[in-house]
DNA sequence: CGTGGCTGTCGAAGCGCTTCGACAGCTCGT
DNA sequence: ACGAGCTGTCGAAGCGCTTCGACAGCCACG
């Protein structure tokens, strides 16, 4: 008997009915709420009560449509659970409390969805512009984006950045200050313990750079370094660091860039023999928080996800305001030194 | 001398466009984009023709206004990060995934705008419905999500769930579950390292239902069972960890749902001379991956946050068919035996 | 052979907003 | 006292799409 779905709620008001309600023209109050043109002071109060009275709020589509903006970015996140999702998190949440700032909302998608996702966001207008996580040396993503209609900024920062926009920690410099430290302390035998294989095979940017970084400094400063991926897992993390003390038993400074690995390694370390720093140093590369809940709490470059977040929307704005901006943003790597490192004893280096 | 901003592209084609190309009206285009009539075979492929050749894409905008749909939803997600945030990131991913299959994209929004957050992407018809995470027992959120226009989906569920829809883990028989299984090795007294004291003050349905379920269990198969908060960090845990076993000696069961303390845990039960799981025995609560990362892999109750994000999905798309559904859908734990449990040794049992 | 019911297509009326050009009143400078 | 130049407001024309009612042509039935 009852309709299948009665309208009780007589529908949103629209713009229509606050102009109506205010006595003015409808352009008026597009006028008052955009600030295009000039109101009288009367009138736009009028209108402000009208709005507040009312509950007016205006159609975002409606809006889109006449203006040709959404006031809405995509952020294309890698889906790939597991490695860094603090990292990731970290930086979702700077990305969309930025963009509020800027009075835009973010629409989430996920890598999976490919370029084809990319494409699909930006062509239908859902979004004015987009962000995308966790670029590769040669992603596939890039050659579409150059095409795109619409601006977009890269975390991350692929083997060809021209005609992008890409923010990033410096990974290469943040692996060479973590060897300069230890080399500082008189550690001469350094390892990487990097990302797991399968992200230097993805040619995943920042897993080179730091590795790159690694090995210029170790150059630099006369040290031996041994790199190495490193999967996730408390076991497959004591694998490696069994194996990597096999082969290189005077390797006396750890540097550890894969978050998820920085609580067994530390676990692991006594229950093989090496106190920490005693026998060998750790310096990490992952976001303040974890290094500083470790125990010892670790020597590290954090990853500033916050900062990079941030930066990458403002970025995004200002080429919506058809501004002209770099094509890399690097930022720079700030080593903190905490309990995890020290210098080599005489007894760890004799070892 | 050249103009601000050329537009050197013939702006995307839009369905008149496609309409002229194809020789028929422009409804006639919508309706084989949308098959709400009858099109001909041979005039649909006509459409889809011309619409593959100019590369058209409806405009997201327009179409919402139109079609008083958005085909978007809203996700809200605690912004406090640290806790349980893989499982966070596990549920966005099974939501966008899920969302995308109903052809629906997500608009990500942090909690921390709190209700006003809610009310502005329903009341601009940003998004069709809404989507709650880590509801606690007295949101404030809640009142609101009652009166709103527009359905909405809450993970967790708070004190009064009349009148919505919620899905959660049932967490009480998860805590139950842990208990029974330690009974059942014959443990007699066991410990519930929750969550942070924080997370209960706030009211979180899922810790005071899990220490509720713990509590009931325990009295049931008469085994003394103390509940205590656990802080994040090595520190942190390490120092509850020793609390604990200063006061209560001979808690030969642990039971740890904070997944941020199960990595420490594992860590400092052997340097505080309690093997695993000969001298105590640990469940844990938390997604599957983690617990078979563990060493020992852990027994456990795994939070199926992907499945809560494709339940809760789809009941949101039904609420949009206007399909009537439960207003609390608890999923049921099932508890994976690993490694990490085992009877009491009696040389523990005596300690 | 008329009539009723399909099927496939069209045209037009919005959806709610922005923006452009017009223009009524004013205030000034001369 | 008069036009120039402001200021503040209005009306109307879209933005690109969906959807409703109309209707031409067709088949089949009695």
């Amino acid at each position: 008997m009852t309709p299948p779905r009665g309208r009780p709620s007589p529908d949103q008001p629209t713009i229509t009915d606050v102009a109506r309600h205010a006595g003015v023209a409808v352009s008026t109050v597009s006028y008052v709420l955009s600030g295009k043109r000039a109101i009288s002071e009367v009138t736009r109060n009028r209108v402000l009560a009208s709005i507040r009275l009312l509950g007016y709020h205006p159609h975002a589509g409606a809006r889109a449509l006449a203006s040709r903006r959404a006031n809405v970015i995509a952020l294309v996140l890698p889906l790939r659970a597991g490695m860094q999702v603090p990292v990731v998190m970290q930086f979702a949440m700077a990305v969309v409390t930025t963009a509020r700032r800027f009075d835009h909302d973010v629409l989430l998608v996920t890598s999976d969805e490919g370029p084809a996702g990319l494409r699909r966001v930006a062509a239908t207008a859902l979004v004015d512009g987009v962000l995308v996580m966790d670029v590769e040396l040669d992603d596939p993503r890039v050659p579409l984006l150059r095409e795109l209609a619409r601006p977009s900024v890269l975390i991350g920062v692929p083997a060809d950045a021209t005609g992008l926009t890409c923010v990033d920690l410096d990974f290469h410099r943040a692996g060479w200050a973590c060897v300069a430290h230890l080399a500082g302390l008189g550690h001469r035998r350094v390892a990487l313990l990097g990302a797991p294989t399968a992200v230097y095979d993805r040619g995943t940017g920042f897993a080179h750079r730091t590795r790159a970084g690694v090995v210029e400094a170790a150059g630099e400063h006369g040290v031996d370094a041994v790199t190495l991926p490193c999967e996730e897992g408390a076991v497959a993390v004591r694998q490696t660091l069994t194996d990597l003390f096999a082969h290189h038993p005077d390797v006396s400074g750890l540097i550890v860039q894969n978050e998820a690995a920085v609580g067994p390694v530390l676990a692991t370390l006594p229950a093989l023999g090496r106190r920490v720093p005693q026998d060998v140093s750790v310096v990490a590369v992952c976001p303040d928080p974890f290094a500083e809940q470790a125990s010892p709490m670790l020597t590290a470059v954090p990853v500033p996800a916050e900062e990079i977040g941030t930066q990458a929307v403002s970025l995004l704005m200002r080429k919506f305001g058809d501004e002209a901006v770099p094509e890399v943003t690097l930022l720079q790597p700030r080593l903190t030194v905490r309990d995890s490192t020290a210098s080599p004893t005489p007894a760890g280096a004799g070892r």
